[in-house]
RNA sequence: GGGCGAAUAGCUCAGCGGUUCAGAGCGCCUGCCUUACACGCAGGAUGUCGGGGGUUCGAAUCCCUCUUCGCCCA
């Protein structure tokens, strides 16, 4: 731990032993304390590979985590897997299909044995690659939603909702994924703006007096149609109401039938009803006692109930030959584009088929009262706020959940029917079944799964022992954050607070950070069917987790999405990598002017340093890292991670490395006294930086702060205190006074720079006496201007100068910075510089003294808001004065 | 169709309910390998804060409207 530090960070070399060397110290685990913060982790798929989504995800959890952990509460997040049924079915399914087989070859059982070993080879695959990351989770809590832990929790939830009436079963359109062959939710069906188009079908009256037309965006349906509809009140179509209808192509004889549900300005306002195919259809066939026929198969072809020549047919191919024989037979009206949202299978992006069948629902109204009180009574907070409106809409028009999945990877569903005829009974049962516990016939188990979202919803509970009233259970339930992705805002917040609420009577979380998107340049969402993504191992690689972590963390406003450019990682990560670099090398600096112990700046030691040995840039580094310390905390607890990261960005780059540590080089060197308090402060600050800076870029923190001197060899700042604000380290004075002189240091070096002067030639300077700021800074800080501008010989005087070939600056409070500089002065640019300036300040003051002479704003705005004015424009005066008499010296043409 | 959000330097974004707020990072230009850092140092350029209207002594900042883009829900 003690050799040199290399002159460029190298996170290779540091990164993978720190994070084994924090896990083997238990650095990750709660330690027991009375004041719990949890987080769980939104469990990533089984299949999943990690990506830039997660790698914001996570970051932003680490970040909260490991702030909280030093603040001293008892941290712990909670990693997990989900076990992601229709996802992990469909890998499987892939894997099968290049054997040449389907899951049918292989049989129910075969199947899900094939998928168990799927998932026990490649499962935690990606929870190995979070810990490149730096996530500080606890793994030895470690869940995954398909365990027999967890699915006990899943059937007990089952069970007790069925025995309190909120499960029911029965017949009803559901979202169907004709590839996956499954139901979905209606969450999980995600609506997509397509251009479709609307055809108008003349259907004609049975007695053929006339017609009616209808409007349909999906014209193969009509095959099932059972009726049409109007609305009653449409005059149009009232004289027409009990007639009926003989559909063309199917030659059925169906009846025009009034409710008050179709939309009478859509289409024509004549509706084609097809029951078993659309969910208004469906209801309003409920209310006029109407048959369903469903014309199409599991896989979305036509069925046996469709006139023979359609049987067999894909949808699609069968929408076109409707068409073409309605327009055949000269009952084509006409065909218009129209755009509307079409249901997509969110897992594999298939056309969703509404389709009629018997599923098992969640009665929600109920679960989501509650769910709803939360959020309006103040017990949930959304990050950003309007994802909280999102909820309540979301919650005030919750409809009941379809959880049953025809697939085979998922918790099957616990119930049971009899076999014998006679009995028929069905059995829900928290064990399984073998033997009718009404006749003690044989059963059979439904066929179905639940959805995935039915476990993962119990996760803040379940992964901490529920339904057992575990010692976990009790410290850490209810968590705290909640750190995820909008787009599962409905698919698993809700659940989760909604079954919190059930059955745990208090809400899972209380805080919901809800960040924005991955995305690239062109603000596409990064996915692996565009090749736009950036693998965050690879940026790890080549940068270091803290560089990722700070790239992403630094720029993340609260609700808005990162945009990275997959084509140039050096350009989107180079602020985190860079400024990794300068931490580093600020922290080699300082531990390389260590040349003996380092006196305390605070406590009761004999060597402890006394205020009145502080000079005046070692009050003005305390005093900014005290606001760092003010800003970040408030940064961190706001959740505006950006801020507290720019926050201690800009301390450590802007305040120590370019003003502070230049200051006090000659202390270190011994050029000057006062070296041991410069290194006091140095080691002291930069400590606190290092702190500060911890919960973004966990690695070189910590990697620098094991090296400070006097630490133990066990300690890590994981652990280490949290820095608290001192109103005693503020100090206004020496932020003016050392600000006065950044200003006459920036003067010099515009002056320099403007007159090519070369950086190794010394320069004259004379500072006009200005305001107190300037003259405590000229008293006090003369040798560090002067160092830093490379002036041999800084005057102050009014008196003007012999030599007019010289260059001049005003400050803000009309200080004039003169700099002689003889041959290298062109009088003639000088005067153009100048006068320029003059003309800039000029027509501010004319305006300022328009502002000034208005009474309104005299007499209306805050009196200390006229006085700053005022002052203002009579610094401006000087200013215009310094520089008119200046440019008289020079002898400029007015 | 309904609801919501965004539009600020070439790029990505701050600016958290009005009077030093016109900023940061990256990029760009100039000069420097100054014994921590060229992943660096110093200096510099760039924006009628999307258009229009309004409220006000004063508006990127509040209100209305238009345009463009994005998200959610039907």
């Amino acid at each position: 731990m003690t050799e040199p530090l290399a002159p460029q960070y190298d996170p290779k070399a540091i990164e993978t032993p720190l994070y084994t060397w924090w896990r083997d110290q238990g650095c990750f685990q709660p330690r027991g304390r009375p004041s719990p913060y949890v987080i769980m982790m939104p469990p990533p798929n089984v299949t999943a590979q990690l990506h830039m989504g997660h790698g914001l995800n996570l970051s932003v959890q680490d970040v909260l985590i490991r702030f909280e952990r030093m603040r001293g509460r008892d941290a712990l997040w909670v990693p997990g897997t989900d076990h992601a049924g229709i996802a992990t079915q469909n890998v499987v399914e892939k894997l099968l299909a290049k054997e040449g087989k389907t899951r049918f070859d292989l049989g129910r059982d075969a199947f899900v044995e094939r998928v168990r070993e799927f998932v026990a080879e490649t499962g935690t695959t990606i929870l190995e690659q979070i810990r490149s990351l730096g996530a500080s989770c606890d793994w030895d809590r470690t869940f995954y939603t398909f365990s027999d832990q967890l699915s006990r929790a899943v059937r007990e939830v089952f069970v007790a909702l069925h025995e309190k009436g909120l499960i029911y079963r029965g017949k009803y359109i559901i979202n169907w994924c004709p590839r996956c062959l499954t139901a979905l939710s209606n969450e999980e069906a995600e609506k997509e703006e397509t251009d479709g188009r609307i055809w108008r079908l003349r259907y004609p009256l049975a007695d053929g007096s006339g017609q009616i037309v209808v409007a349909t965006t999906r014209p193969e349906t009509m095959l099932g149609d059972t009726a049409v509809a109007v609305h009653p009140e449409d005059e149009r179509y009232r004289a027409l109401i009990g007639r009926m209808i003989k559909l063309p192509v199917v030659d059925r004889l169906v009846p025009i039938v009034a409710d008050a549900a179709v939309d009478k300005d859509f289409g024509t306002g004549a509706v084609k009803l097809t029951p078993a195919h659309d969910p208004l259809d469906f209801e309003i066939a409920r209310r006029h006692d109407l048959p369903a026929i469903d014309v199409m198969t599991p896989d979305a072809r036509m069925s046996d109930l469709a006139p023979e020549r359609f049987r067999g047919l894909d949808r699609f191919e069968a929408r076109k030959r409707v068409v073409a024989e309605f327009e055949a037979a000269g009952l084509l009206d006409r065909v218009e584009p129209h755009r509307h949202a079409v249901g997509h299978c969110y897992r594999c992006d298939t056309v969703v088929e509404p389709r009629l069948s018997d599923q098992w629902f969640v009665k929600m109204a109920p679960l989501a009262q509650p769910s709803l009180e939360a959020y309006r009574d103040g017990t949930l907070t959304f990050v950003p706020e309007r994802r909280g409106t999102e909820y309540g809409i979301w919650m005030e028009n919750i409809r009941d959940w379809c959880i049953s999945r025809q697939i085979w990877w998922g918790h099957r569903i616990p119930v049971w029917y009899c076999r014998e005829p006679a009995c028929g009974r069905t059995s829900v049962s928290r064990t399984d079944l073998t033997r009718c516990p009404g006749c003690g016939g044989p059963v059979d188990q439904d066929e179905d799964v639940l959805d995935t979202w039915f476990s993962s919803q119990l996760v803040p509970f379940s992964s901490l022992g529920w339904p057992d009233r575990t010692p976990d259970l009790g410290h850490f339930y209810p968590g705290h954050a909640l750190v995820t992705a909008p787009e599962i805002l409905f698919f698993w917040v809700a659940r989760m607070i909604m079954s919190g609420l059930e059955f745990m009577g208090q809400v899972p979380f209380t805080t919901i950070y809800l960040h924005g998107t991955v995305r690239d340049t062109q603000h596409r969402k990064m996915s692996k069917s565009l090749g736009n993504g950036i693998d965050p191992l690879d940026v790890v690689d080549r940068y270091g987790a803290d560089a990722l972590r700070y790239t992403v963390i630094g720029g993340l406003a609260v609700g808005t999405d990162v945009i990275l450019d997959p084509n140039d990682l050096e350009s989107s990560f180079s602020t985190g990598r860079n400024f990794a670099n300068k931490v580093w090398n600020v922290g080699r600096f300082i531990l390389s002017n260590l040349d003996g112990p380092v006196r305390p700046l605070a406590g009761d030691y004999p060597d402890v340093v006394h205020r009145n040995e502080l000079s005046v840039a070692d009050r003005w580094i305390i005093a900014r890292c005290e606001a760092t310390v003010r800003e970040a905390t408030e940064g961190y607890e706001r959740l505006r991670l950006n801020d507290a990261a720019n926050a201690v960005y800009r301390f450590i780059w802007n305040d120590l490395a370019d003003w502070y540590l230049e200051a006090i080089k000659p202390r270190l060197y011994g050029e000057q006294a006062g070296g041991d308090v410069a290194r006091a402060v140095a080691v002291q600050t930069f400590d606190v930086a290092l702190r500060l800076l911890h919960p973004v870029m966990p690695f070189i923190t910590e990697t620098l702060w094991k090296r400070m001197p006097g630490r133990h060899p066990d300690a890590t700042i994981m652990l280490a205190p949290w820095p608290r604000p001192d109103a005693r380290a503020e100090d206004p004075r020496a932020l003016a006074e050392f600000g006065a002189a950044q200003e006459i240091v920036g003067a010099i070096r515009s002056i320099r720079a403007e007159y090519n002067v070369q950086p190794g030639q010394s320069i004259r300077a004379n500072l006009g006496r200005g305001g107190p700021a300037v003259q405590a800074a000229i008293r006090q800080l003369k040798p560090t201007i002067q160092r830093l501008t490379k002036v041999s010989e800084l005057t102050a005087s009014d008196a003007p100068t012999d030599d007019g070939a010289s260059a001049t600056a005003v400050l803000a409070d009309g200080t004039s910075v003169t700099v002689p500089l003889g041959d290298l002065v062109d009088i003639a640019k000088e005067c153009a510089r100048l006068g320029g300036e003059v003309d800039r300040l000029r027509q501010a003051i004319g305006n300022q003294e328009k502002k000034l002479g208005n009474e309104q704003f005299v007499s209306r705005a805050p009196a200390d808001v006229v006085q700053r004015e005022r002052e203002k424009l009579a610094a401006w005066r000087d200013q215009v004065e310094v520089l008119t008499a200046k440019r008289a010296t020079l002898g400029c043409a007015s």
